[in-house]
RNA sequence: GGGCUCGUAGCUCAGUUGGUUAGAGCGUUACAUUGACAUUGUAAAGGUCCCCCGUUCGAGUCGGGGCGGGCCCACCA
């Protein structure tokens, strides 16, 4: 019985059944690869997807990407392990479930209460991280379940709940002041991408506080005017110059200030007066000016948006209110110099449109510029910018290395606090003035704990180490913290494969929480890859509903076709559209090497007993597909080494079908015992196992037809044999092949016909198909070159076409046309003699020949002789036409 | 406003340190093909490499300026 694949590749009957034996053979956890105690690691942690949704085909790249960079090394002798997971994502499944709940039940999170909003969260999480898990499983990532993690589960809880603590005791957590978006009609502080502009007509107020003051100001929200503790101004500006550094004593509408003159050179001369009223309490610039030049901060409005006490008749009021009365007061006391009509962009609510009021609240950050004892006395900043610096840590492609070091010397102190339920609580517990940090409420009664939870990249900033046992994993040697367990094994990750958009948000997080915790860098490589759009070049969203589903890519096209179309034609740190188009070439591929698996087999009775390579016995044929297999697996590995693998699927889609599967195969088909050469089953094996990491179900599922012992997941990365590369032969090769196809259409052309000793040879025959033809040539290159005439007597016939192919004229018979013959060679002609000129140019110009390098000129040379020879031959056989 | 990035064939994109006549996929056209192939094969047509200036013997590639997309950040007091 002959092996016989099915005619029709049919993804969906093999790709869940070889998903499970995956499985079932337990190689995704690295801990039962058979693997020496020497074998380097090689880890990459899954960028979490968060849980508010099921997977696109954006994250299908992620895993394809990675799922290649696994199998690769997997194959490559590595302790590769993949470790799955998913993110919380805090305010954006809490947003999430909210909105749902509301749709659906018209009720808010208060109306349900803390304990019962949270369990049915914890519902809605479980129904989207099955699918989330399912999905990564079809797209045939092999991820090692066995340590899946969830940013919110209890070994992370205890992880961040450590980490909390220890950067606590390092005085790298602190409690503070800053500004949040607070929306007094939700009563709830607002995340700044929760905040949304709305353009909108406003009056721009120009004023002096009091007649005493020295200069005017200008605002759209005069009210807040009653917490003013400076005005800026331009340190260049000559106007006001002389006034910085000096305090006024001011009434403002029956409201006594002290406004300082401070210098700061963001403020613009040309913009209303050139002065700017700092209300340190209520805008975000300001409290920053108020940080750097240390002045007190005035709360004006409380989170009822109303004047609080103290600002006498209009304390009490809404801000609305006040800001009339204090325009009214301002124009009574001729204090108002002009109202003018803008446009503003107003920040508002995105749940209810309504405007935000930036108000001063307690929060806990991360000191990002301390230094910090168990570092060294390095700063978290200094740390994670040295290690960028150095190159410990490389961006691919390496421009966002600049963006990660911009990023990082403008940081300043994370706030880690955020008012929402979702997330990890924060283990702080107050009684009174007194302050608590640690998992559970210390003795006595009266303890509080923080209402907030934790910043949801607090968690994630953790991952690479969190899913690898810290802090447990973590002991004390000699007075030294050390790594023990998955982490000793499994840490530092070598890659961090995410999407650029998250560089700043994650990454950088990451690398400093790895560097404070463990000591050392989460990973040495960030390979940044691009956005996935839709058709048009947009970016992919639920609200839009462009969103493409892998599964149901899946279905139609399988998901090895997906891989590789998300694979090729994207580079890194680009966008790439997702098209029909490059899937259904993927898909034809996909069905192209199943074809050509199943010609090769098909004659194969025992696969066995097909011998080794016999190198002695090589055809011409075979010594250049051979050496072009071995250039391939070099040139195709190394390009994966350097994250390049689009190209690597161009190169190993070249040689499958252009060598390969169009000329050997072609070539053997001549050979009736072809799919029994030894070389052609090498190839085959070969090729599958390259692109085992691009397409791993359709690989695996051939390879179980080989009767090989090992799976194709785990059997070892070919080695390319250099003693096999061989020059000649791909020369021999490529002259015959470019006869073959001219000789061809000058046949398709009616331009020669079966005539002479050389057609003979050719054309087997009047009628034999020109594949066949094609077969005949290089078959008879198993003989040697030789035997075939390239030169013949036709040469000395008036109506032989010429052809000169590699430098080998030939002249072939046939009953052309004269006309378009002399025309297509006029054509030749003019183009040759136009190089020729230029090229003659190039050469006759001294500079050239003695600055370019010797190699460029020689070979410039070369190639002007072998035009000026051509050009010759075509003249000569002009004149016989 | 600041930073980054992109602009190459009708479309989607490659192009590694400057160096043959700038490439691929899809699409188009021609021819061939029913024994591996939901086809496939062979070829052809199609490009002022966004524009200008510069550096260089030589620029798609490097520098400056401009035009037009995209992303991130900061925001209009």
């Amino acid at each position: 019985m002959a092996i016989e694949l099915e005619k029709n590749y049919n993804p969906k009957d093999v790709e869940d059944k070889i998903y499970k034996e995956w499985l079932d053979s337990g190689f995704f956890n690295p801990d039962n690869l058979d693997l020496p105690e020497t074998a380097p690691s090689y880890t990459i942690v899954l960028p979490p997807p968060n849980i508010t949704d099921k997977l696109h085909v954006g994250h299908a790249s992620t895993l394809a990407i990675e799922d290649l960079l696994i199998r690769f090394h997997r194959m490559n002798g590595y302790r590769a392990l993949w470790i799955p997971g998913t993110d919380h994502a805090a305010i954006a499944t809490q947003n999430a479930v909210e909105k749902k709940i509301f749709r659906e039940e018209g009720k808010t999170r208060h109306d349900l209460g803390r304990e019962v909003f949270l369990g049915r969260l914890n519902d809605f999480v479980k129904v989207t991280q099955a699918t989330i898990l399912n999905q990564s499983a079809r797209m045939g990532s092999s991820m090692d379940w066995s340590r899946l993690a969830f940013t919110l589960d209890e070994p992370r809880q205890k992880a961040v709940q450590a980490m909390f603590l220890k950067m606590y005791e390092q005085g790298a957590i602190y409690r503070g002041e800053r500004i949040v978006n607070w929306c007094p009609r939700c009563k709830s502080t607002l995340a700044d991408d929760e905040v949304e502009y709305k353009e909108q007509a406003a009056k721009f107020y120009t004023f002096k506080y009091s007649a005493d003051f020295p200069m005017a100001i200008s605002t759209t929200r005069p009210e807040t005017k009653l917490g003013d503790t400076a005005v800026a101004v331009n340190p260049k500006d000559e106007r006001y110059k002389q006034y910085i550094g000096q305090t006024f004593a001011v009434d403002f509408c029956g409201v006594p200030l002290n406004i300082k003159v401070i210098a700061d050179r963001n403020v613009e001369m040309e913009f209303g007066t050139g002065a700017l009223g700092v209300t340190p309490a209520h805008s975000m610039v300001d409290w920053q000016m108020a940080q750097t030049n240390d002045l007190p901060v005035i709360k004006v409005i409380d989170e009822n948006a109303n004047i609080r006490e103290g600002f006498g008749r209009f304390s009490g009021m809404t801000a609305m209110e006040a800001r009339a009365a204090v325009v009214a007061d301002l124009n009574a006391a001729g204090l108002m110099i002009k109202e003018d009509e803008i446009a503003n962009n107003l920040s508002v609510c995105y749940r209810c449109d309504t405007g935000i009021e930036p108000l001063p609240s307690k929060q806990w950050f991360v000191a990002v510029d301390k230094p910090l004892a168990n570092m060294n006395g390095q700063s978290l900043k200094q740390a994670a910018i040295a290690a960028a610096e150095k190159g410990d840590i490389k961006f691919i492609p390496d421009r966002f290395n600049k963006r990660y070091l911009d990023w990082m010397n403008n940081l300043r102190d994370w706030c880690i606090s955020r008012q929402i339920w979702f997330g990890h609580r924060i283990p702080v517990w107050y009684k009174g003035e007194e302050i608590y940090v640690g998992e559970n409420a210390p003795e006595g009664s009266d303890w509080t704990q923080d209402p907030d939870t934790l910043d949801t990249w607090f968690s994630s900033g953790m991952w690479t180490f969190s899913t690898l046992g810290w802090p447990d994993n973590m002991e004390m040697v000699d007075g030294k913290m050390v790594k023990k367990g998955d982490l000793l094994k499994f840490h530092p990750t070598q890659v961090l494969e995410t999407g650029y958009e998250i560089l700043t948000l994650w990454v950088s997080r990451m690398i400093m929480m790895s560097l404070f915790a463990v000591g050392e860098i989460p990973f040495s490589d960030v390979y940044l890859h691009g956005m996935v759009l839709d058709k048009n070049g947009k970016k992919m969203s639920k609200s839009k509903g462009n969103g493409v589903d892998p599964l149901d890519v899946i279905a139609t096209a399988g998901a090895d076709a997906l891989r590789l179309s998300l694979m090729v034609g994207s580079t890194p740190g680009n966008d790439t559209r997702f098209s029909e188009e490059r899937l259904e070439s993927a898909k034809n591929f996909v069905n192209k090497l199943w074809n050509i698996s199943r010609y090769v087999l098909s004659g194969v009775e025992d696969i066995r007993a097909v011998g080794e390579i016999n190198s002695a016995e090589l055809t011409v044929a075979d010594a250049w597909i051979l050496s072009r297999l071995n250039k391939t697996i070099t040139d195709f590995s190394e390009r994966i080494t350097r994250y390049e693998f689009s190209l690597a699927g161009e190169t190993l889609r070249d040689f499958t079908l252009n060598d390969l599967a169009d000329w050997y195969l072609e070539a053997s088909k001549f050979d009736n015992s072809a799919q029994k050469n030894p070389v052609l089953i090498h190839a085959l094996k070969t090729i599958l196992k390259l692109w085992h990491p691009f397409m791993p179900f359709i690989t695996e599922n051939i390879w179980s037809y080989l009767g090989e012992e090992k799976m194709l997941l785990v059997s070892a990365w070919p080695i390319a044999d250099n003693t096999l590369i061989n020059d000649e032969a791909e020369n021999n090769f490529a002259l015959v092949r470019d006869l073959i196809v001219a000789i061809r259409n000058a046949r398709s052309e009616n331009k020669i016909e079966p005539a002479t000793k050389v057609k003979a040879l050719m054309f087997a025959g009047d009628k034999t198909e020109l594949l066949k033809t094609q077969s005949a040539i290089i078959s008879s290159l198993r003989t040697g070159l030789s035997e075939i005439e390239f030169v013949g007597e036709a040469q000395k016939i008036a109506d032989a076409i010429f052809v000169s192919v590699a430098g080998v004229e030939i002249y072939l018979l046939g009953g052309i046309d004269k006309d378009k013959e002399r025309e297509r060679l006029n054509k030749e002609k003019e183009n040759l003699s136009k190089l020729i000129t230029n090229l003659s140019g190039r050469l006759a110009n001294e500079e050239f020949v003695a600055r370019a390098p010797e190699k460029i000129v020689a070979a410039e040379k070369e190639k002007l002789a072998n035009w000026q020879s051509d050009l010759e031959k075509i003249e000569e056989k002009l004149k016989t036409l």
